[in-house]
DNA sequence: CGGTAAACTTTGGTCAGCCTAAATTTTTTA
DNA sequence: TAAAAAATTTAGGCTGACCAAAGTTTACCG
């Protein structure tokens, strides 16, 4: 048998659906999975007894199923190399997403930490970086189509160079602002500058190796309270707005 | 039992061991499958027996292993497949060879022919647009340490426009040399202009959907015969002088 | 040419992961 | 509140993929 502390390709499926479905509705039951997996209930009992036999989930025969501490990080995890996969696959290769996903549940169990992390911060270079971008990602659409009138390299670098000098104008204009991280709107990103104070948030963020340098990105406000859901280094994060004060970020150009 | 044409992921890469065991040394043995798998010599008369039902290999017990028509191609397929990835994950990620192979070797399994497709051409754009490069890699390599003394947007961009330049005087230099391919020397690359002919090798890079804008990079050249190896979108082929002369490169500024 | 070592296959077994059908428990509803 | 419906589990079976050990075949060498 696998050790207890590792789960087959299989059962990290099974862990990632739960999770979804506890996310959604506080507690999973069997039908919802197998509907989600598309797999018969009577795997899905086989499935829960070894998850729970693990230490993965909560679970008695005939009871609602919830997740362990250690079922909720590991299932995270599963869910952080699905997402870095699909944004890889979505906002720079420009696959569609159904495809992406697809493609992302059968490789999600085989992404080492190392390749996770340079994945993330790859996605995160490109869609930060003056160099990258919009454009850049519209010439890799180009060069995909190899149209007819494709472009010289020639053609390509001085366009290039007219959009990084249109771009640095930009920039000039805004003048490199900064701010604490609850003033970024949604979908705004930033790099984080400071993080202030030493307990909290600041731990928390310390523990998920984020650092000054690490790119912010607000994925939603909550206008009423304020809080944010930021995604970090491939996290998904929920933050009060006196937490995010704490983050000083510099604002993305793009 | 699966169908006929499909190979489950443990199949593919018996499949692939065969091909680059083949590849060595003209015919392979029960002996170095199990070698290079790394399991019983056992199993692999058993996948012996499903590939050659299969018709992916000619195999009798006892004798000798060789492929079938159908068996190269599906082979070449997952090489290509596998070497996608470990392009991608070596050549921009910078993950060392053999964490990348290893991830290669279970991802390649799952990769879907659009993405496949996409994940090529991303390679070459990055390798090959102005924008992209070596620089551009050095920034990511940069963004991933996160050193203390990280580069504002600003600054980076104006790094950005400075490498650019100079990369225009580099190429204006050269003034966009046209050429036919087999004048590219050992790792140069260039994007095709023009495939002359009709016939043979013109054929041959149409079913592989080489047209004018694809990348071609030179991986080595025989001195003696003038016999090039290519790689052109994933594929590995081997030209003659003659062959090679048909195709009108645009030497890469890269 | 015969014997032996190496290579290969067969046999019989395990395990994970899935299924169908039948039983059981829980929930709903009349 | 009891029967019907729904959800879940158990039982039994299948396949793919692996292994160890025992049996065959092949190839080579004296």
């Amino acid at each position: 048998m696998t050790p207890v502390d590792e789960l087959s390709a299989s059962m990290e499926d099974y862990l990632e659906a739960i999770y979804h479905i506890v996310t959604a509705k506080q507690a999973a039951r069997a039908k919802d999975i197998a509907k989600r997996l598309d797999v018969n209930n009577s795997s899905v009992t086989g499935a829960l007894r070894t998850l729970s036999e693990k230490g993965f989930i909560n679970y008695a025969p005939y009871d609602v199923i919830t997740l362990t501490p250690k079922g909720h990080k590991h299932a995270e995890d599963v869910v952080r190399r699905h997402e870095a996969l699909m944004d890889f696959f979505t906002k720079v290769l420009c696959v569609d997403r159904t495809e992406a996903s697809e493609a992302a549940c059968k490789m999600e169990h085989a992404v080492s930490r190392n390749i996770l992390d340079r994945l993330i911060r790859f996605v995160e270079f490109i869609e930060i970086c003056p160099r990258g971008g919009e454009t850049l990602i519209q010439g890799f659409n180009n060069h995909c189509r190899q149209e007819g009138n494709f472009i010289t390299c020639q053609d390509s670098l001085a366009r290039c160079l007219e959009d990084l000098k249109q771009r640095q104008k930009d920039i000039e204009g805004d003048l490199l602002e900064t701010a604490p991280l609850h003033e970024l709107r949604q979908d705004q990103r930033g790099k984080i500058l400071k993080i202030k104070g030493k307990g909290g948030i600041s731990k928390k963020l310390a523990e998920l190796e984020v650092t000054p340098g690490s790119i912010v990105e607000v994925i939603q406000t909550d206008t009423e309270t304020g809080a944010l859901d930021i995604k970090v280094r491939g996290y998904r994060l929920s933050l009060s707005t006196e937490e995010a004060a704490k983050i000083l970020v510099e604002r993305s150009g793009n």
